[in-house]
DNA sequence: GACAAGCACGAACGATCGTACTATATTGGA
DNA sequence: TCCAATATAGTACGATCGTTCGTGCTTGTC
């Protein structure tokens, strides 16, 4: 790694970390590169434009997000398991960042700003869901979930409970809100497990 | 009502549609001033500064809120239709506003923003899921629901079921939404339902 | 018709925004 | 060790930010 992406990581590791606080519309040159000790021009450098920025923090915070989220969960054995270390894995990432989740907080701040940055978003979320999707699908496979269940729907409805854990946890500070998350995914699971 | 309260309506109803869209940190006096044709000093003076502005356009949706969504779903009779209809004019309430529920919005913008502001969307927050508590109990009083359920879960469950529908279908345009969101709806209520 | 109050305006403030140039260090290969 | 490439800093730009101030235009009241 040359000196000039060692400091873009370490640009970027800071905007993310802004980003999950503030909003990545919200991360300013300016700000970033006095937390990052460099000059505004020196920083802008390395991406060109805002815009440029704004992607490529999206794009770091996937990448880290497949290793700490993703790829674990895959590693465990498929069916109700899996789903479980994923949300796991899910609820860790959410507290490693200052903020919150980075993807959560850009989605409503990009939802009706037209860009490249939303498309890549879009693609990115579109992404996770399908990974949710697939979540299902192996757990049907594995014989945990009916056969006839609607993986779309499956996909939907846990995607739902993590939003709704986000907001309890990250903007109303709600203590008891693990415990009802881990009611709530167990409703969840049995109703789509197979009866024994 | 006089001209001066008559204009400041006229720009609540203009910021409101403006932080639905693009957040309430976002909603910028300029911007705003181009929008109602008037002049930047002239708007400013209705609200001193630009945290009075975010708190009055808060609470000009909160009583847009309490009279398009709660209101009108307390006049049907409690049970499981009262919560369908307060569902329901939920959805509608997003579809009012151009970009979406704002508070959903400001509630990721000012999870980390420390202030009046974030103090006034505390309690609206907390007043609404204090409302969703109060739909499962009074289900349970008409009948609808077990004696033995958990309200505060029950609020968690389906204030996650909304915030899902609202990403789904504000940021990802997904057309089949509705129809997840009524059959997620469905198995909420029946978990919760007594049994015949 | 004078007067006060309410209301909106234009101009200007310092600060910060994203971006464009130019120049100076720092680096790695010949 | 010299050179070219890379990497950072400095300065300046027009635009916009939230805010202040002074001014004039409308009102309604006596």
């Amino acid at each position: 790694m040359t000196r000039g992406e060692d400091t873009k990581q370490v640009i970027l590791e800071s905007g993310l970390d802004m980003a999950s606080q503030l909003g990545l519309e919200a991360v300013s040159i300016g700000e970033l590169a006095k937390k990052t000790d460099m000059s505004k021009s020196g920083l802008f450098a390395h991406f060109q434009s805002k815009e440029n920025l704004q992607i490529e923090i999206l794009k770091h915070a996937a990448d880290l997000f497949a290793a700490d989220v993703v790829v674990p969960a895959l590693k465990t054995k498929a069916g109700t398991g899996r789903i479980e270390a994923l949300v796991n894995n899910w609820i860790r990432w959410t507290d490693m960042l200052t903020g919150g989740c980075i993807f959560v907080a850009a989605s409503t701040d990009f939802k009706d700003r037209p860009g490249k940055v939303r498309d890549v978003l879009l693609r990115q979320q579109e992404a996770w869901i399908d990974c949710l999707r697939r979540m299902a699908q192996s757990a049907i496979a594995s014989g945990d979930f009916r056969e006839d269940i609607d993986c779309d729907q499956f996909a939907f409805e846990l995607y739902s409970l993590l939003l709704g854990f986000h907001l309890y946890y990250k903007l109303l500070n709600n203590k008891d809100i693990q415990e009802h998350q881990r009611i709530a995914l167990k409703r969840l699971l049995d109703d789509y497990q197979r009866s024994p």
